[in-house]
DNA sequence: AGTTGATAAATGATATCACATTATGTATGC
DNA sequence: GCATACATAATGTGATATCATTTATCAACT
């Protein structure tokens, strides 16, 4: 048996994606022995991948020791995009001088994955390859260490991310993933700072608004 | 016997700390029943705490499963840098509506103190005193969501620290701290962001980049 | 009927144990 | 003398056991 990775690790992993992509729903209570039991391993490696997850604050420990997927709030929520412009328009300014042809070739291809995305109405793979291709944009920056941190930001809207997609998908503008690429292409430092901040706003910014003021309302 | 907080935890307050102040030596090799039997604990509560930093990046796993402090390079210092100008930037400006002047007061309390700090040659309480400082100003924000990720940039920067305060002891300006206090006073957040990033710049930028560049010479 | 109180079940935290992998030190061969 | 092979020690990982605390269940009481 070889054991390439850890269990921590794979428990991590997966926990971690289910958030990102909203699979998990704010306020629902996880136990360790019930991960456990459903993963078929001992709570160990379970326990690992939950601290390290609060650690990120993707999981929030109630002061009884229960675990528990945090709920969005307005604040919190204008707070979040807010910070996760400014980190990524940061990012995407820090790459430029480093994007070569290929970097922009694959994040098309990317793009054109969300098109197919978009028609099959899968929402999470929509999530999954939106994040895909802002990455591709940092990461081609070497000496990196944004996008730790940036995925810290998609991780705590995360769980909000299912129920915000679903009122947008009709509205969502991958004709701003054009403009990123445009930008790129003509290495327009200040056209790829804004593209990403509309890109951002417009992917989520309204509709999470709208929503959490519904919310809110009715009490 | 009360226990309010875990061994877990307190190993992983305690590790996090020494390396944000630089205590721990960049190239450190650490193992996990090595600390155990220093701490007096089992390996499990270690090792749940060294995972935790792991995932934040303070500590580094080789490929050999062994543990780590990185070691800085100009690259990666410079992108932290600039990181963390953006963020605290960001924070700064995002907290102005949300000052009162105990906080401003409770600030200038921590920056006397920096000036005790600075007399004493105590460059660890420099080091935590300036970071309470940014901390008490981003915390009035009450939706704040930034120092956790501001933290982890801090703690990225930490194992470098001692040696470049050590360099800059002298140079090291108050006076930027005052700017801030000034720029809040007056709600000026133009001022405040400019201050914050020169704040920062002068406090390790220069004397850290004439270190890195001095170590990667010889070689 | 609803609330309270006691008992039972479940949970998190840590230590210990067992196993696989990696490192270290020693001796052997060239 | 130096590199290689082997044996031994050390290390990380995960499972199990134990204890304290918390939650759930249910009966008794007002």
């Amino acid at each position: 048996m070889s054991k390439d990775t850890t269990e921590q690790e794979a428990v991590y992993s997966r926990l971690r994606q289910a958030i990102m992509v909203g699979a998990i729903e704010p306020g629902t209570h996880l136990t360790m022995r019930g991960l456990a039991a459903a993963m078929n391993l001992s709570p160990t490696p379970i326990r690992e991948a939950l601290r390290r997850l609060n650690s990120e604050h993707a999981i929030e420990l109630l002061p009884n020791r229960r675990m528990t997927v945090p709920v969005m709030t307005l604040g919190r929520f204008e707070e979040l995009v807010s910070l996760r412009i400014a980190l990524e328009v940061h990012a995407a300014a820090r790459s430029v001088r480093y994007i070569s042809d290929v970097v922009i070739d694959e994040m098309q291809q990317i793009d054109l994955r969300m098109d197919r995305a978009l028609v099959n109405d899968d929402l999470d793979a929509l999530t999954i390859l939106n994040h895909q291709f802002h990455r591709k944009l940092y990461a081609a920056n070497p000496y990196q260490v944004a996008i730790p941190v940036i995925e810290s930001v998609w991780l705590q809207l995360g769980p909000f991310q299912r129920q915000v997609v679903k009122g947008i998908n009709e509205f969502y503008k991958v004709d701003r993933h054009r403009e990123i690429v445009a930008a790129l292409q003509s290495r327009d430092v200040a056209a790829l700072m804004t593209a990403t901040e509309n890109d951002i706003k417009e992917g989520v910014v309204e509709s999470g608004k709208r929503l959490l003021t519904l919310m809110s309302e009715p009490a």
